[in-house]
DNA sequence: TATGATTGGTCAACATAGCTGACATAATTG
DNA sequence: CAATTATGTCAGCTATGTTGACCAATCATA
């Protein structure tokens, strides 16, 4: 936790004062540890940032000219993907509050993205699910992301989803983890 | 660009009607293009969501505690990286406004976390730096984050480290990727 | 059946972080 | 000197998150 006062980060530094107790790191040769470098720790960081910047942009520029923006797509996402799905089902997922979740489910509805039907097993249940006008909508996102996915996969092949898919996996926290797992059964875990 | 009325994208479809174009993908068998099934390529679109937010989650929960946010937090992260930066260097890298900017900017001046030195070579540049303040903070949260991949990083191996950059580098716009290129010499690409 | 828990909606108020457009100052460059 | 560049600033708007309170309908159970 100490300050470390190296500017650019540049330099390959092999010993990595606050890190590099999480994992064996020799500090001569290319050995088993070489992707722990801090440089390497930080360039993941950096990955992170901008390709979740690239890869929400094309869909967020998409939905500016519909006066949607972000928090509506995931809204569709989910409910497309899961059709049916309770409204406490989508917290649950997105992780925010009721009344931000609320603001923009009640325009999705209102706009005729989205429709509600009452629960026949809990009628106090509003089942959400995609109109057409959604459906087509959640179709033309998920398209661009989906390109955007498999571009990147069929370039880089088999072996490195399978290596994106494990490293990204074991970024999230263990609970989402284990949800996603249930997900995709033949997930890589 | 179809919609396709598919509700929970839990059932193995092999044929990817608005997606397979993009690559060569075998109906049978274990071949190929078997990761560009659109359960695949939806998963890494929940990965991708899930991933960054856990992935911030606990930096921002830090950051909440000294009444700053992950703007902030971005500012510190790529001064830090490269102490002497301009602004408008910092705006090319964040692509935001330059008000969006200063305001926060101005905040961590004015909370002490970064200097302001005027160039040599170019009296109206700002050079950016951290203080000792601003170098403890980059340190913490830069850790937290990188804690977190080297983790990741140990636990899956240099395998999948390999195709975990190399996939995430795919999915970048090119210009970005152009840029990570340099700025990382054994970037794989 | 009465009670308490759950599901969902709503209101008011607020904070952060993005945006636009206009304008000002200082320094550099041609 | 004129044009451009680097930076800052003002006013105002929008999107998306937050808290806390409260209400209604429904369900589950003692």
């Amino acid at each position: 936790m100490s300050p470390e006062n190296t500017p650019t980060g540049n330099v390959p530094r092999v010993k990595s004062a606050s890190i590099s107790g999480s994992a064996p790191q020799s500090s001569s040769g290319p050995l088993k540890g070489l992707y722990l470098r801090k440089q390497d720790l930080r360039r993941g960081i950096e990955l992170m940032f901008f390709a979740y910047r690239d890869f929400t942009g094309e869909a967020d520029q998409m939905l500016s000219n519909l006066e949607l923006g972000r928090a509506h797509h995931r809204v569709i996402y989910f409910v497309g993907r899961q059709p049916g799905m309770s409204v406490s089902d989508l917290l649950a997922i997105l992780k925010i509050t009721k009344q931000s979740l609320s603001r923009v489910l009640s325009h999705l509805i209102n706009t005729g993205y989205i429709q509600q039907t009452q629960g026949a097993r809990d009628k106090r249940q509003r089942l959400l699910s995609l109109t057409k006008k959604g459906e087509a909508l959640e179709a033309k996102l998920t398209d661009l992301q989906c390109r955007r996915f498999a571009a990147a996969y069929s370039a880089r092949g088999g072996a490195a989803v399978d290596g994106f898919v494990k490293v990204v996996s074991s970024l999230l926290d263990d609970e989402i983890r284990a949800d996603l797992r249930q997900q995709y059964p033949d997930h890589i875990d």
